[in-house]
RNA sequence: GCCGGGGUAGCCUAGCGGAUAAGGCGCAGGCCUUGAGAGCCUGUGACCCGAUGAGGGUCGCCUGGGUUCGAAUCCCAGCCCCGGCGCCA
């Protein structure tokens, strides 16, 4: 969320900023936001005056008593207040939580970079390295040149567990264990911490972590618990630090996790949903900071330029695009998305990496502080990259490395993860 | 899953129905000192009103309910931590 201070103090920088997504309903829920935010600020006001009687009252029945006075007349007194207290508390409860409610749909402020526009064909490319792969033969699209080599079986998937999984099968495993391996021995060799965080998570963590509306769309719930299956690590590692306060000599903390993520992918009708690249379940390395504020920036460029390394050295056709303001999340001040080459001619998202600035941090309550023993100066700011996701990025091999013959030459970065197979080929 | 013990400010600990949560450590500021240290003094959570002032007020003792004029304190439910028993890959 945002800082309720700055919609206060300067509204029309908030205004202005939230204009720029191209959103007349995030508008509306600002001035939604301030009405409210004024309306309770009145009622704690009168709030506060009415417990202050109270106190007076209490204290004034324990001195009387105490003198062996008769308090009779007072207690009557002191129940008309308490029940006028009581419904003023109800009614300012009421509307802190509808404030509230409404702030969290605030969006963040935007990075003055991000490119204005309407969705998401006015993203603006930055970047593209490599070229389209070159066939003297008709290419296959990844999903049948997996089954031609038998190495999924997605009939008794669907079967069993519905669309939307896969039975992976032999080299095809190790190719996903293996783009794991190489993304991890990359960044630990950066200095990032690897981790294997929970697979489910408590909603309040959670609610800390994505926008609202998402629970409903991506979130599987787990029955007769509080706990939800995670859709990225980025969540359970956000989490993590929950209402603490961190040491500025700790930041940057600096993640690889792993996890398998699960996602419902409600309402996806239309969008791109063939074979691997929108699945209920798969595997994913991600990239998570927390930094101080004054490093962020820094660090957004940081993992992009990890992802893209990682990207080149797999030989991946792939461009990279800033993410224009009506196609920017609600969480997110600024976004690059890397984009692949698939088979059909077309760019497609293979990750993407944000800076959150102090939004989740806010939420999450994740503070630093200067020194030990020195009072909390401020929100980090969190940063959460795909560094590889297994998914998508098996895509892009099957079909950049396609042969006539059917088999899939493997990139030599990854060979020594996968025993030294070279080639996919189909069994006899 | 069952039986004990516990959860108090950045950390450690007291209070266990009568306002303002005691003390220590750490941290910040001041006095003293050529400087540092020691010693002494003051401050050290969130929120609301107020002018980003002076000042005033409310809340805060794991979370949520309840009892009471009044709850850190009593009652109920839940979460987490530490022991012991059971079950288990």
């Amino acid at each position: 969320m945002i800082d309720v201070k700055l919609i206060r103090e300067n509204p029309d920088l908030v205004r202005e900023n939230i204009r720029r997504r191209n959103d007349p309903e995030k508008l509306r829920i600002l001035e939604e936001f301030i009405e409210a935010d004024r309306q309770w600020r009145l009622m704690q006001t009168e709030l506060n005056n009415l417990r202050k009687k109270r106190n007076q009252l209490s204290f004034e029945i324990a001195q009387r008593k105490k003198a062996g006075e008769d308090v009779t007349q007072l207690l009557i007194e002191a129940e008309m207040l308490q029940n006028k207290i009581k419904e003023m508390e109800d009614a300012t409860e009421e509307y802190r939580r509808k404030s509230i409610s409404i702030l969290m749909r605030i969006p963040n402020l935007l990075h003055e970079s991000v490119p204005y526009g309407r969705d998401e064909n006015d993203n603006v490319e930055i970047r593209r390295w490599g070229s389209p792969p070159k066939f003297d033969f008709k290419p296959k699209g990844h999903l049948e040149i997996a089954l031609d080599l038998g190495l999924i079986d997605e009939e008794r998937a669907n079967k069993v567990a519905g669309s939307g999984f896969y039975y992976l099968k032999e080299e095809l495993v190790l190719l996903d264990l293996a783009i794991e391996r190489f993304a991890i021995d990359f960044l630990r060799e950066r200095g990032y911490i690897l981790i294997e965080p929970p697979f489910m998570l408590r909603r309040k963590p959670y609610e800390g972590c994505v926008d609202l509306a998402d629970f409903e769309t991506v979130m599987y719930k787990v029955e007769n618990e509080d706990t939800y299956l995670i859709a990225t690590s980025e969540h359970p590692i956000a989490a993590m630090y929950m209402n603490e306060v961190l040491d500025e000599k700790d930041l940057p903390l600096k993640f690889v996790g792993i996890s398998t993520n699960f996602r419902r992918e409600v309402g996806t009708h239309g969008k791109y949903t063939k074979g691997f690249f929108r699945m209920h379940q798969f595997n994913k390395v991600e990239q998570f900071v927390f930094c101080l504020p004054n490093q962020s920036w820094e660090i957004h460029e940081e993992l992009q330029w990890n992802c893209e390394q990682m990207y080149r050295m797999l030989g991946l056709h792939h461009r990279v695009v800033n993410v224009c303001t009506g196609d920017i999340g609600t969480i997110a001040a600024k976004k690059y998305d890397t984009e692949v080459w698939m088979v059909d001619g077309k760019f497609r998202e293979i990750g993407s990496n944000s800076n959150c600035t102090d939004y989740q941090a806010r939420r999450l309550n994740i503070k630093y502080r200067e020194g030990t023993g020195k009072p909390p100066k401020g929100f980090v700011h969190t940063l959460n990259s795909t560094a590889l996701a297994t998914s998508r990025t098996m895509i892009a091999i099957l079909e950049h490395y396609q042969q006539k013959d059917g088999s899939v030459i493997m990139p030599e970065v990854l060979r020594p993860y996968m025993n030294g197979i070279e080639r996919l080929e189909r069994k006899k």
